[in-house]
Parts: structure tokens; sequence; C-alpha cells
RNA sequence: GCGGAUGUGGUGAAAUUGGUAUACACGCAGCGUUCAGGUCGCUGUGGGGGCAACCCCGUGGAGGUUCGAGUCCUCUCAUCCGCACCA
């Protein structure tokens, strides 16, 4: 092959990207006059943090081939850029370095800038924003004064978890195994007024509308397991002798007859106040102080001995009267029902435990288990009373039930896992929340006339236990909008998972300044047709993007039919190294910067779609990569060398077609159908690419034999128009060099079904369902025919001689399969 | 403990509806091009047996359903990921 045809990325790539950028081929229009499907192409925003890594590459790469794929497919297609700005590392960072986080922050959103260009990623840059600028957090703070007007952000004193390396607070969701998910660091409970949102008021919408979404089961899942939707009774348990009702939540009613103690949480206000002044007091206050100050983690484990101590008080069990002692003990939990709980011994194997280790009766009520207790299961009631001894306790569930609500003594309850969102943090690096305290008036939204509430430049960023604002006075004090007393501002930012969960909503109309958004861009664009990011977001980010989609919706600023952010979901796998993440501590990291220098942003594209399905994790390898680029420059090179050599003749019918071109332009139509259908029904990037080589393997000079010019240029072409969603700019060059236009304004190809149909096949002739011979038959023959070419293979007559022939199966156009004995 | 995912050559993987197991690559081996290396091109490549035609075995393991199972069912092992004293 001549040497003359060279690859050369470096070249290639800043050529096409120059096109794209000088003509703003990607820039989208809200003209809802344009006939086209519209679609709304979105991979979550990056953290801009130093230089973009690899799994970047890889998420952008996969929305890229959709948003082309889109496209091509005669689809309006809006597919923007922004930066979750706000922080701690960036905040982190100026600590140590005196650097301002807006300053650290700008340079790496320089630095994706820069990479996402280079890697030709199809965005409309028009619509570009980071949540850090004043513009866009002005209505991040519009948004909390809405909710709050609406009573859906508040503030409570409350319980919460302070992560003492980053010194703030965190959101459930940011605790895992008792940990701040970020520092690592144990996390402590401290009794805070903090600001909520009341994501709780959407736990049965949340739950419902999963049914609604295109998303990964096990993300559904995961969302499911969080809201944690619990059905059962609220029972009332009186104490008689201080007159106190306790309700407590069992998801158990079927078994109130086997309650043979109540246990309350250390944390339960009344625990102290119970034994206050009686022989238990020490000891309960010895107890309290003990699971109070315990390893959250260490008191969590399931396999702990279970420890209490008696009130040496008793409640009423108002289903038979009888009185059960009180105890505290830790394995209740403050935070889930109500924080006391009835024991059933019998059928419960965490009170089973607690009765055994403090000899208290065990009853049972339910039979069933081998006569062994506990027994968790189904089963018919006893023990129980005489108008639902008998029953299945499914039954006596509802029929408990009923009768307690009859008498006032409880009703049907729903509880829930998922508490109120926690969005304050003491860090500077964020949102300001819009709230002017006023001794007078409380606390009193920023007019809207006066957002935003800019950050304040400040000289020390260390938080020390309250926000780094709280030192700048100047700020702090201001008059109240209210009344015009002197009033402080709220210090708390916002978590920036707050800034995430309506950046979507932006993009739709990122420039206006009158508004967050015109209700009709957004009605034109969302939700978000194909959404994509990593599993890692599948509890907080996408939860809580959904809780405000309803949010707004309900407080009619989207259209009441969005109720969805995102209609479809892909989570992609990570990019290892050697079975291993990818980590500087580890030295494996694989920086996208050096391999677009060393093969070019196509072969990276490209590479990291073929080394397997996106949606799982995948080992990179550096040959793979070397591989990956060869295919490219062999596309390229016979496509180069097929423009020039070649006569632009038309492609031949397939009447005057000789065999090599049947040939290739069947392979070229069978391409064209498997890439559709694996980019259309699946995310299988890397079969589709398969494909393409499998097409250009065909059509090597060494392949294509006495194929017409027509037929090779066709084969070409249509390799690299199909290549086009991964490696955009190898394929925008070479179909460039073979028909002089732009790939990307081309329909994507259409599969010609004559071309798709062959008129024979290769009959797969089996005797008990082993292959033993493959023979040429025509397409549509009939089940006899199929047979009778079966039964004449004399490969097949060798292990047919001398057996009988007991059943014949035959698949049309596939195989035929003889069983003998 | 509960829930979910995965398991196929030396490696990444393919097999879409129960119908040819290993497509496409990487690696390896051989050949050609080249002074040489690299590049590029071609050929071969699941394991075992056989000169060969061919035969046997083979999708983590064990059973089962079926003319036919990587695919369906039962049990089981391993790895990974969620959640977890949630009443």
């Amino acid at each position: 092959m001549s040497t003359e045809y060279r690859y050369d990325p470096a070249e290639i790539e800043p050529r096409w990207q120059q096109v794209w950028a000088d003509e703003g081929t990607w820039e989208v229009a809200n003209d809802s006059s344009d006939p086209r499907r519209t679609s709304y192409v979105l991979e979550m925003l990056p953290y801009p943090s130093g230089e973009p890594h690899i799994g970047h590459l890889k998420v952008y790469s996969v929305g890229d081939a959709v948003a082309h794929f889109h496209r091509r497919t005669g689809r309006r297609v809006l597919h923007p850029m922004g930066y979750d700005a706000f922080g701690l590392p960036a905040e982190n960072h100026a600590i140590t370095t005196g650097v301002h986080p807006r300053d650290s922050t700008n340079a790496s959103i320089a630095s994706f800038q820069r990479q996402f260009r280079a890697w030709g990623i199809s965005i409309d840059w028009t619509r570009e924003f980071g949540t850090h600028e004043p513009r866009i957090y002005r209505w991040t703070q519009w948004i909390f004064l809405e909710l709050f007007k609406r009573g859906l952000a508040y503030q409570k004193q409350a319980a919460v978890n302070w992560d003492p390396v980053e010194e703030t607070v965190l959101a459930n969701e940011q605790v895992k195994d008792g940990r701040g998910e970020r520092s690592g660091a144990l996390v402590e409970v401290r009794q805070l007024t903090q600001w909520f949102f009341r994501i709780t008021d959407y736990a049965d919408r949340l739950l419902e509308d999963l049914a609604t979404i295109r998303w990964p089961e096990h993300v559904k899942t995961m969302q499911r397991n969080w809201i944690g939707r619990s059905e059962g009774a609220e029972v009332v348990f009186s104490c008689e002798e201080v007159g106190i009702d306790y309700p407590v939540f069992t998801t158990r009613p079927d078994t109130l007859f086997g309650a043979t103690f109540f246990v309350m949480a250390p944390e339960h206000p009344d625990v102290l106040r119970l034994t206050a002044g009686t022989s238990q007091e020490q000891a309960v206050q010895d107890y309290v102080n003990s699971a109070l100050t315990s390893d959250k983690q260490l008191r969590g484990d399931v396999d702990k001995v279970k420890t209490g101590v008696a009130l040496g008080r008793t409640v009423t069990n108002p289903v038979n009267g009888e009185q059960l002692p009180m105890y505290v003990a830790d394995y209740v939990l403050m935070e889930y029902g109500t924080g006391a709980i009835m024991a059933v011994p019998g059928h419960d194997e965490r009170d089973f435990a607690f009765a055994q280790a403090y000899d208290l009766p065990v009853r049972r009520v339910i039979e069933g288990g081998d006569g062994e207790l506990p027994y968790a299961g189904d089963g018919p009631l006893v023990n129980s009373a005489p108008e639902f001894d008998g029953l299945h306790n499914r039954e006596a569930l509802r029929a408990i039930v009923d009768w307690l609500d009859r008498g006032g003594k409880g009703h049907a309850s729903v509880n829930y896992r998922l508490r109120d969102w926690l969005i304050s943090r003491q860090r500077y690096w964020g949102t300001p929340i819009p709230i002017i305290h006023c001794a007078r008036c409380g606390a009193v939204p920023v007019p809207e006339a006066d957002l935003p509430v800019l950050l304040p430049d400040v000289e020390d960023y260390k938080p020390r236990g309250r926000s780094p604002l709280a030192a700048s006075e100047d700020w702090v004090n201001v008059a109240c909008p209210s009344c015009g007393g002197p009033a402080l501002r709220e210090t708390d930012t916002m978590d920036t998972f707050v800034d995430s969960s309506w950046y979507f909503l932006r993009y739709c109309d990122a420039n206006n300044d009158e508004a967050a958004w015109d209700p009709a861009a957004v009605a034109q664009w969302m939700p978000v047709d194909q959404y994509i990011g990593g599993v890692e977001h599948a509890i907080l980010h996408l939860l809580y993007a959904r809780f405000f989609t309803k949010a707004l919706s309900d407080l009619g600023h989207l259209p009441p039919e969005i109720q969805e952010p995102f209609a479809a979901l892909f989570t992609q796998g990570m990019i290892l190294r050697d079975g291993d993440k990818m980590s500087k501590s580890k030295g494996n990291v694989v920086a996208p910067t050096a391999l677009v220098e060393r093969f070019g942003a196509d072969t990276a594209r490209c590479y990291i779609l073929f080394i397997g399905p996106p949606d799982q994790d995948a080992d990179w390898s550096d040959t793979g990569a070397e591989g990956m680029h060869r295919f490219l420059g062999r596309l390229w090179r016979l496509c180069a060398e097929a423009a020039d050599e070649l006569p632009d003749d038309p492609i031949p019918d397939l009447d005057s077609a000789n065999p090599d071109d049947e040939r290739v332009l069947r392979k070229a139509h069978w391409a064209i159908e498997k890439v559709t259908k694996d980019m259309s029904e699946r995310f299988n990037f890397n079969t589709a690419i398969a494909a393409v080589m499998e097409l250009v393997n065909e059509t090597t000079t060494a392949k294509r034999g006495d194929a017409a010019p027509g037929s090779v240029r066709f084969a070409l072409s249509t390799a690299a128009s199909l290549l086009s969603p991964f490696g955009p700019h190898v394929a925008a060059d070479a179909y460039q060099l073979l028909t002089g236009k732009h790939v990307w304004e081309q329909p994507w190809p259409s599969a010609d079904p004559a071309l798709l149909e062959a008129d024979t096949f290769e009959l797969v002739c089996q005797v008990n369902g082993k292959v033993r011979d493959r023979v040429p038959a025509p397409t549509g023959a009939s089940r006899e025919t199929l047979l009778e070419l079966a039964r004449a293979s004399s490969k097949l007559r060798a292990h047919l001689d001398g057996h009988q022939e007991v059943k014949a199966i035959v698949v049309p156009d596939k195989l035929v399969n003889i069983v003998v004995r």
C-alpha cells in the first residue's frame, strides 16, 4: 500500500473542530416552528477540578454518540454543557493555598472547555454556564425562596450529621456507614438549627412515578429502598401513671397480642422524664449517656448483643389491656417511626434476642415455623382474641387495624425511611441562602429585586464550626427587608446538590436575564430524552432532581405534565486499569490529554466505546487503543486512496453486480442494519463499531476483488458514515474525501431490505442436536426441500445409516435436526 | 441478613426470540514488505486425539426441562455493588 496516505489525527481533528466552531454546527435555537422532533441529550454536568479524567471522556463519548445519532435520524438535538462549580475541594484548596476558589474553579473550567473541544464533543456552547456564576445562582436563590414561600424549605432544630473533618453538616444521603462520604470521617450527632427541603412530602410520588421512566432497574430499586416505604399501623400505647400516650409504628399489627414489652430509643425525649426521681433514674441516665456517645457504626451492628435498661414504668397494650414493662434500648432508633416500639419477641428476631437477654416472656400468636420461635412468617392467629384466633394473619392484620380504628386506638399508617433533605452547609464556596434573620420578623426572604445575594470575598476560608461567611461582618449586618430594623444574613450556604437539581432546566433557556427560564422554552425540551452518568448518583442527585422537578411543577413554574426530569437514564461503568480504579496514589492514571496527544481524540473515543458494553466497568489497555488507531488509519487510508484512485461511478444495481459487488454491497447494508439496531434499541456501541470493522475488512484492497469502484466507494463512505457518531473527525474527513459532503448533514443511511436478504443461506444440518454439516440452501425453501437437502449430505448419512429416524425438526431458513435412535 | 449485578478462549468481549458457541479486537505464532526495527499487508490461533478425513470435550459447579440450553427451571460456588437493629 502506498505510504503517501498517512492518517494524521493531529492535522485532521483541529481542522474539523474549526469548521464546527466557525459555523456553530451544534447550536440549536428555541425555535418551536421547526417541524423536527426534539431530543434533549444530556450527560451529568462535570465537577470542575483539575483536568478531566478518563471517566469524563467515557461519559461524553457515550452522550455524543447518542446526540449525533439523534441528529442524523432527523431530530433537533439539544446537547449543552455546564459546570457544577461550587463545592468543597476548591474551598479546601483555597485553605491550603490562599487561591480564591473562584480562580481555581475558573482555571479548571477553562481546562475542561479546552478538552471538550479537543475531543470534538458536539456541544451547543451558547448555553454554557457554571453554577457559581451570580447570573445562575441568582436563580438557585430564587428557587429556594419559592420553596420557602410554599413551606417546602424550612428551618428546624434537629439531630444532624456533623462531619468533624469538613466541619459542616451533611445530608443523610451523604453519610455512608456512619462516615462522611467525602472525608471518610466518623460523623457526630449534633443538635443544630438547619435548613431543610421537604422532600418527604413527595415520597409517594417519587416512588410511584418510577414506573413512568425508563431507568435501569437497579437504580429504581436503590431509590425505592432509599425511600423505604412501609405499610402498617400506628397504635397508641398509653402510660397511665404519667398520663402520656405513646404511638408506635408497626408493620405487624397482626402480632399485637404477642407484645410483651415496650422499648424506647435512648434519644427519645421522654426517657429521662419518665424516670426522673425514680430508683431507675441513675441507671437510665448512665445508659442513655453511653448510648449517645458510643460509635454510631458500632451501635448499628446487627450482631451486637442487645442491651437496655428498664424504666420501671409500664404501658397498656390497647388490644388486651395488659401492662407491658418499658425499657430503653439502643436497638430502637429515634429517626425511624416514633422512636418507640412494641416488642413482639415471638415473631421478631431483635425483640426475641432482647427478651432472651432480659428474661422477658415470649408468646406465640401465629402458628408456623416448625414450633420454633421467633417465627416471622405467615400463619393462622392463636392466643389472641376469640374473634381473631384462627384467622390467617394477613386477614387478621386488616381486621385488627379496622377494630383499632373504630375504637380510636390506632389507624392504618405508612412510614418512610426517607428524611427531609438537609441543605445547610457551614462552608464558603456555595450559593448563599437568601434569608435575613430579624429579631422581630423572624426569617425574612431577601426581596427578589435584591437577588442575587452575592458571595462576599473573605480572607479566611477555614470553617470554624460556623460558616466562613459569618466573619464578613459588613455583609452579615443588614437592615431587615420587612421592618427595617437591624438584622443578620443567613451565613450558611446551600448543599451543591441544590445547584445540580435544576441546571438541566436552565439549559433550555440559558441566557434569560428576566427569569430562571421561560416555561415555554422548557416545555419544548423537557424532559431530558436521554440522561447519562455514573451510577454513584443513583440516589443523591437523581432523587433530588426528581423532587425539584415535581415541586417546581406544583408551584406552576413548569408545565404540569413535566413530572420527571429524565425520561431515560443510562449509567455508564468505570474505566479501570489492571482491574483497579485509576488513582493518583496507585500511579495507574491514564490521562485523556496524553491519549489525545498520542492517538488523537477519535481513537480514544472509539476505543472507550469498543472496549465493552458501556454500562459495564472496562479495563483500559494501551495495546487495545493501538489496535483502534490502526483500524481508523486503515479506514481513512482506504477512503483517501479510493477517493483519489477510483472513478466516482454510480453504485451498480443488483442485476449488473458481479459476485464481489454483491458481497461488498450486502455487507454494507448488513452493517447499516446492525449499527442502526445497536444504536436505537440498546447502547451497544462495541458491537456497532465491530460491525463497521467487518465492513471495512470486507472492502480492503485484498478482499474486495473485482468489486466495481461504485460499490467500493459506497461501502467505504457508508463505513465512515456509520462511524461518525463515535469518531466524528476521521469520519467527516473520510466522508468528505469520498463524497465532497459533510457527513453530519446527511441523513442516517437506511438499509435496503432487498440487500439484507440473500437468496441462499447456509443450512445447518444436525443429527441429535449436533452439527454435522452445513450446506447451501435457497432462502424460503419448504421444510421438505430442506429435509431432503440435509438427508442428501454424505456427512449426515454417516450418522444416519444404521439408525432409526425418530423425528425431524426443521427451522425454516436456519437448520434441520434429525433425531435418530 | 435482604436486594441487585456478573461469571464464556491467554485477554477485552460477541451470540438481540431456546437454534451454527467464541463475531470484532488485543495478544501470540508464521509469512510477505523492509538493510534492520517500526509501519503496513496476509495467514493461523478454545482444549484433547489423529498423517488425514474426522472424532471427543467445552460457556463457574451439580442436577433438570427440551429434538436442541451460554440463553429456561432448581440447587450451589465465587466476585462485585447497594441497603441494613427500618419495628
